[in-house]
DNA sequence: AACTTTACATACTAATTGGTATGTTGTCAA
DNA sequence: TTGACAACATACCAATTAGTATGTAAAGTT
């Protein structure tokens, strides 16, 4: 019934090799920049060679646009977008997702900062494309964030004279910012206060909300 | 009665040396990263050579401690925090000043992001002296911010049970986060849009205080 | 089975890199 | 005036870099 896997062992597999290479290129560039890896860097810590990376990507920059459209982007969806659909207050959601997703994350992890904050910063003025990638990405967090404030706004959670996509842009924004803030400062408590100057900003949109 | 400027014309001076190549250095890290800067490229466009680089910094790592430390700090101070002090209400203060220096900025400039941000992230995790010189100048920024917003207590600005460090710390993140939206997203009008959503939360934290 | 093509592996290169070794000359104290 | 040292300049190097050229075997095609 299902499609894919037609042979059970294929030692030879373009999509399985792309995500190996992605995965550890990921990883890599997460932990020392864009600029700070080399391809043999990534290679090595992979069961491939220079010559599978090169039959995947022209160029390294173009790993790095992969790496953005196909690896980052579905974890935006993934972590910060998904995960709102089964709050029926998505300004709750936020707030819940922002505790687990970062408030809860090992130190170890946080001094990592965002991937996708931390490819912005470093390579937005540096690269025409990625920036445009970059760009993509971000509207992307923007628009479904608003997705889920304009359901919050019908749903009566958030009073009806507030602009959604002015709010969606302030709350990518606080992600970025904390993630940033936090990896730059490396004190756990920092989230905390960043938290609760949150919560203040939503119950200054909110209509008559608690958040607990 | 100066002190400085013993003789008008010295061929040689350390300290005006090292300003050259600070500043030289600090639009290509600011354009380029830090990693993506060679010292080559430096001294290229500078007056002096790769000895003189090398005289003033034992390393390029150096250098970039140099960058946060006699550069980017006090160009916090300069650029954030002096300019509080005229303001009776430094809340009204922030907001003017990030009108100003962000808001009225040119987009070619705004495309570079935040000098300090962009190193934050690209070099934090990368370097643990780098991490240690960006997490002061942090700090010194979330400061001399309390300290202003301490005062705006005391007036009568802001509600006597908000936590100012606290209030510091989500402004300064604020400040980053403009940054570094704006340097992803490329559009003048998210400005307005954050703007906006920051005038919201200092609303949320004030006493009867109006925002212009 | 034979042929073609795809998915790699291996070996190499030219350029760039951070850093060094070694000069050379301006500056200043005595 | 002269020596000494500081403030550079110049030439060099080993390592790393992104990218290429070429070979090879697995997998699909006929």
């Amino acid at each position: 019934m299902n499609a894919k896997r037609q042979s059970p062992k294929k030692s030879r597999d373009l999509e399985k090799s792309r995500k190996e290479i992605l995965e550890v290129a990921f990883m890599e560039v997460f932990t020392n920049g864009f600029q700070g890896v080399s391809i043999d860097d990534i290679v090595a810590k992979t069961n491939l060679t220079k010559g599978a990376f090169y039959h995947q990507f022209p160029t390294k920059l173009d790993m790095g646009y992969a790496l953005v459209d196909e690896v980052i982007k579905p974890m935006i969806i993934k972590r910060w977008i998904k995960p709102l659909e089964s709050y029926k207050n998505p300004l709750n959601g936020i707030l819940a997702q922002m505790k687990t997703l970062i408030g809860e994350a090992d130190s170890k992890h946080l001094k990592l900062g965002c991937p996708l904050n931390n490819l912005v910063q470093e390579m937005s003025s540096v690269d025409k494309e990625f920036h445009k990638r970059l760009q993509i990405a971000l509207n992307l967090w923007v628009d479904e964030m608003d997705q889920h404030l304009k359901r919050a706004k019908k749903s009566g959670y958030i009073k009806s004279d507030v602009n959604t996509k002015q709010v969606a842009h302030f709350v990518v924004m606080a992600h970025e910012g904390f993630y940033g803030m936090l990896k730059g400062l490396d004190d756990p408590k920092i989230f905390s206060a960043l938290y609760a100057s949150l919560k203040f900003y939503f119950k200054s949109i909110s209509q008559n909300a608690r958040y607990v």
